[in-house]
RNA sequence: GCCACUGUAGCUCAGCUCGGUAGAGCGGCUGAUUCGUAAUCAGCAGGUCGAGGGUUCAAGUCCCUCCAGUGGCUCCA
């Protein structure tokens, strides 16, 4: 008890720590300086209070804020902070758990559902508790004295009856309240200076079906006040460049109340979706893969044999015909494997590689919709590849270099995802034990990073996903790839071996910018609607001066016309000021303007979006610049 | 689908608290201006106030139901 402990702190240095000593006042000890950013540390690897008192040696690092593990204390903290203020504000408020996320922190409660009102309460009485400074006690206690504690809330009750019997049952103490919580907390309510609440909804606790409802508070947690308004201000930039308006500014697409769900694609949509496909379809030409069109819905029996009548059913459309019941397809697969069966197969036709560019019909839960990147209707750069055994591994390699191609050249950051058998699922565990395997092992030939996730493949098969990251720094999943040896041994896929024998074939479900829907909304927020010169609906706007200048404004635009740009040309009825603006606004590439001074001297005055100021040239050379910057399918123009 | 909030002109929004049959800016159209790199001036047109029902002498405004959107939950390309 009254041994002294030695701590070995991050620079290698050994302190004895004085009997009753905390880690809180060594760390202020060894760092005079940096200590009033610490408000927490690990003792051994496992996070403690600053207040902690260690009973043995032991290896000691700070927390702060800029550490993960820092970060998501100030997140816990704010968390018990908004709990008390609530249960002050509704007598009888139930708190369940209040843990951090990736984005902030949530507190569930049982409660009646909360109003606008509730929060503003909680707001006043969390700024009074922030700036009393209240200090956060931790109480270790007996399990009785724990159940006492929690009386009164069943919830807290069942998490006590979870924790081993090895471990310390610990509470901590805010002012008036006291929440069990294992800890540990920043040391006062200070550090939460910069505390906000986000917002509050109904969720379902314990996952789908059977859980009962609960209240959520979902808020964000900063140590001060100029950190929350940093992390405000990039929120609103990140609103001004959500997709659904800049679709709406620039004319791409739109919807409408009486189809909710299902974009309309405007004309200046439809040239990106067009020069998106014939990315696409080139890199489609050089891998060997071949189109197909299938029709947009079956009989029930096909869906039947494919797997999706039993487990996608209550996502899709049906609908009845001739006294059948039919379904608009949800994926591609059906009438692929359709086609590979339509005639006695071959090893030598393998890979046989079978795109489709079909719009694919989803029944997604209303409150789900979200602008472009979470629709009804969808087309996917969607193919199936199928594949010997031994042909696989090769097919995977290629397949993850187009997705480098691919994503580079819009300059997207992604990851992957291994997702693996989910408990429902079809055929034999063999056979996913050897898919999933085999797809690791190609993400680990190819030195790929990835995360694993147990219980998230599709029905059919392991997959790949993979993930990009928009302006809001929100993952969003576009390509998957499928390894599937269920569907084609349901349909009676057979092909004749060197060996004369009949075998299945496997099939390799891949879509890699997913759904052109999904991957332009995640574009349009990636480039705030600045499109790379390739992808823009207009490339270049010619603005004639005066109207003496249209004349030759038009024949430029013709001439750019055919170098087969997508040249557009101005009136000139506005103010020039005017009509740069308005090419400005419409994230229009390239602006060339023509006056007396350009006829005269035989040159262009061009502008180019995203520099200061334009540049005389020759029109041939801007012309090649803005030829060569579409050619190489540059990002910047 | 669940919870909360929102729905007024093509777009962004005011009017709703305290009921007395609609207003601005941008955009559009017309005219004037012919301009040197992010908003020239004037005039005009444009609205069954999301839909249906109710209360009232009277409803954009109050109440109910439905639809859609937004933010979450769940799910996913």
């Amino acid at each position: 008890m009254t041994a002294e402990v030695t701590a070995t702190l991050p620079d290698g240095t050994r302190r004895p720590l004085p009997p009753g000593g905390t880690v809180g006042d060594l760390l202020r000890a060894w760092n005079p300086q940096g200590a009033s950013h610490y408000l927490a540390a690990t003792w051994d690897g496992r996070s403690v209070d600053l207040s902690f008192v260690p009973a043995r040696d032991g290896t000691l690092v700070p927390l702060t804020f800029q550490d993960r593990a820092g970060r998501d204390i100030v997140q816990h903290s704010s968390a018990h902070l908004v709990a008390k203020a609530l249960v002050e504000a509704i007598p009888g408020a139930l708190p369940t758990a209040g843990p951090p996320t990736d984005e902030g922190f949530y507190y569930d409660f049982d409660v009646r559902p909360l109003t606008p009102d509730d929060l503003e309460s909680v707001r006043a009485t969390m700024g009074q508790d922030i700036a009393s400074n209240l200090p956060f006690e931790r109480l270790e206690v007996a399990r009785d004295e724990a159940n006492r504690l929690a009386a009164g809330n069943r919830h807290k009750l069942g998490y006590i009856a979870e924790i081993p019997e090895s471990e310390t049952v610990s509470f901590y103490r805010t002012g008036s309240f006291v929440d069990l919580c294992k800890g540990p907390h920043v040391p006062s309510t200070k550090w939460l200076a910069g505390l906000h609440i986000l917002g509050f909804s109904a969720i379902t606790a314990g996952g789908v079906r059977e859980g009962e409802p609960l209240q959520r508070v979902r808020g964000v947690g900063f140590p001060t006040k100029a950190e929350l308004e940093a992390y405000l201000k990039l929120r609103a930039e990140a609103e001004a460049r959500d997709h659904r308006t800049l679709g709406q500014k620039l004319e791409l697409f739109s919807f409408t109340d009486d189809a909710p769900g299902f974009p309309f694609w405007h004309p200046n949509g439809m040239v990106v979706v067009r020069e998106l496909e014939r990315f696409v379809t080139e890199h489609f030409a050089d891998d060997g893969y071949r189109e197909i069109r299938t029709p947009l819905m079956f009989a029930k029996s096909v869906f039947e044999t494919s797997g999706h009548w039993e487990h996608y059913r209550e996502n899709m459309f049906l609908t009845e015909a001739d006294g059948r019941e039919f379904g608009w397809k949800p994926m591609n697969c059906p009438g692929a494997m359709l086609i590979f069966r339509s005639r006695a197969r071959s090893y030598r036709e393998l890979p046989l590689r079978l795109a489709e560019f079909a719009p694919l019909h989803r029944f997604e839960p209303s409150g789900t919709l979200h602008g472009m990147t979470r629709v009804r209707e969808f087309v996917q750069d969607d193919a199936h590849l199928f594949v010997t055994e031994e042909q696989i591994e090769e097919e995977l390699v290629r397949l993850l270099k187009w997705i480098d191609r691919a994503f580079t050249t819009f300059r997207f950051t992604w990851s992957y995802e291994l997702s693996k058998r989910p408990a429902q699922f079809l055929g034999d565990s063999a056979k996913w034990d050897r898919a999933e395997e085999m797809l690791e092992r190609v993400l680990k030939s190819s030195g790929i990073e990835y995360r694993a996730s147990p219980g998230e493949g599709a029905f059919y098969a392991p997959k790949i996903d993979i993930h990009v990251r928009d302006s809001l720094g929100r993952p969003w999943q576009t390509g998957t790839i499928q390894l599937d040896y269920q569907m084609p041994a349901r349909f009676g896929l057979e092909y004749q071996g060197a060996d004369g024998h009949l075998h299945t074939p496997v099939v390799i479900h891949r879509t890699i910018l997913g759904s052109w829907e999904r991957f332009f909304g995640v574009l349009l927020e990636h480039t705030n609607g600045r499109l790379p010169p390739w992808l823009s609906p207009v490339q270049i706007r010619v603005l004639p001066l005066a109207d003496r200048h249209e004349a030759a404004a038009a024949a430029l635009a013709d001439r750019l016309h055919r170098a087969g740009l997508r040249a557009d040309q101005s009136g000139s009825a506005e103010s020039l000021s005017k009509r740069v603006r308005e090419t400005e606004i419409s994230r229009i590439p390239y602006a060339i303007v023509l006056g007396d001074q350009e006829i005269s001297a035989g040159t262009v005055a061009l502008r180019v979006r995203g520099e200061k100021g334009q540049k005389s040239v020759s029109e041939a050379d801007a012309q090649h610049r803005m030829v060569e910057a579409v050619r190489r399918r540059a990002f910047d123009p």
